[in-house]
DNA sequence: ACGCCCACCTGGAGGC
DNA sequence: TGCCTCCAGGTGGGCG
């Protein structure tokens, strides 16, 4: 569920709250995700302190101080990070937390995954760029390497609907169905077009939005983050209305006179205007 | 080779 | 209230 923005809300209020510090104690309530747990996951970073996490497309990475492991975090479709402190810690366990780590600082940190589709994983450093969940991951929607010149060289081979495109990680990394939808809402492109048919200007544009959009959504992720106390620390979802997404039958914000329409492509339901995307 | 479909799993919403 | 169907923000394997 979480795309890119959400998971790097998720990195920033976990660092605020336990970079430095010690994996004290950890329970693992089900090994059973996605890729399942290893056994030998509380040995390989208990006691270990966490050094600082980073964000690679929509696993978060996390990186512990005297050990040549990470531990690759994704959170699926329904994974949600609930940090905890003082009496808060006292209050019944939500249902389907399946990892609760403890650190030094008396904070607790739960992986809340209903559907189980995250994984956690730990992985060698040197596996970063091979490892088969990683390896294949495409530019970082703000790394210099996700070029109009880039880009425009990988639409050029591809027939599909450009909203498939855009979810396709090894193209870009860290866009989903939701902001897919939004960035082609925003430079006013059909999501059926082919890649193969947007001209250099439309990939330029395209571009454009991603950053705007992400940046939007990472800036109200932060926000989120400063409103909220911490009541239940739930980090990854903030709340947000989108221009396009989920709002079928309701009218098009730029062009009020048409209505949104949702068509499945690929599995997934795309909301667009069939008015003013073109 | 590419692009689509499906399964993986559970919960929530809406209809009857 | 209960049951049934549909839908959900991700991903990779398999198939045409």
């Amino acid at each position: 569920m979480p795309e890119l923005p959400e998971v790097e809300t998720v990195r920033l209020g976990l660092e605020a709250k336990i970079k430095g510090r010690k994996l004290t104690a950890l329970k693992i309530d089900r090994h059973d995700l996605r890729v399942p747990i290893p056994q030998s996951f509380g040995q390989t970073f208990l006691h270990h302190q966490l050094d600082h996490i980073e964000r690679r497309a929509k696993y978060l990475l996390m990186f512990f101080k005297n050990t040549e492991q990470v531990l690759v975090w994704h959170l699926g479709m329904s994974g949600k990070v609930l940090i905890l402190e003082g009496n808060e810690r006292e209050k019944p366990s939500e249902s389907h937390v399946h990892v609760v780590m403890l650190f030094d600082n008396e904070v607790e940190v739960r992986f809340r995954d209903p559907r189980r589709f995250g994984l956690m994983l730990p992985i060698h450093k040197m596996e970063l760029n091979t490892h088969p969940l990683l390896a294949h991951l495409g530019p970082e929607p703000f790394a210099a390497d996700f070029s109009s010149r880039y880009l425009q060289n990988v639409l050029k081979t591809k027939a599909a609907p450009i909203k498939n495109i855009l979810c396709d990680q090894t193209v870009v990394a860290g866009l989903g169905n939701i902001y897919a939808c939004e960035v082609l809402f925003r430079v006013g492109i059909s999501p059926f077009r082919a890649g193969n048919s947007l001209r250099d200007a439309e990939i330029h544009q395209l571009i454009q939005a991603i950053h705007e959009i992400l940046n939007e959504a990472i800036q109200a992720g932060g926000s989120s983050l400063r409103d909220h106390v911490q009541p239940n620390g739930s980090l990854g979802y903030f709340q947000k209305r989108f221009h396009v997404y989920d709002r079928e039958d309701e009218p098009c914000p730029r062009c009020p006179s048409s209505i949104i329409a949702r068509k499945v492509q690929a599995g997934r339901s795309t909301f667009y205007c069939p008015n003013c995307q073109r």
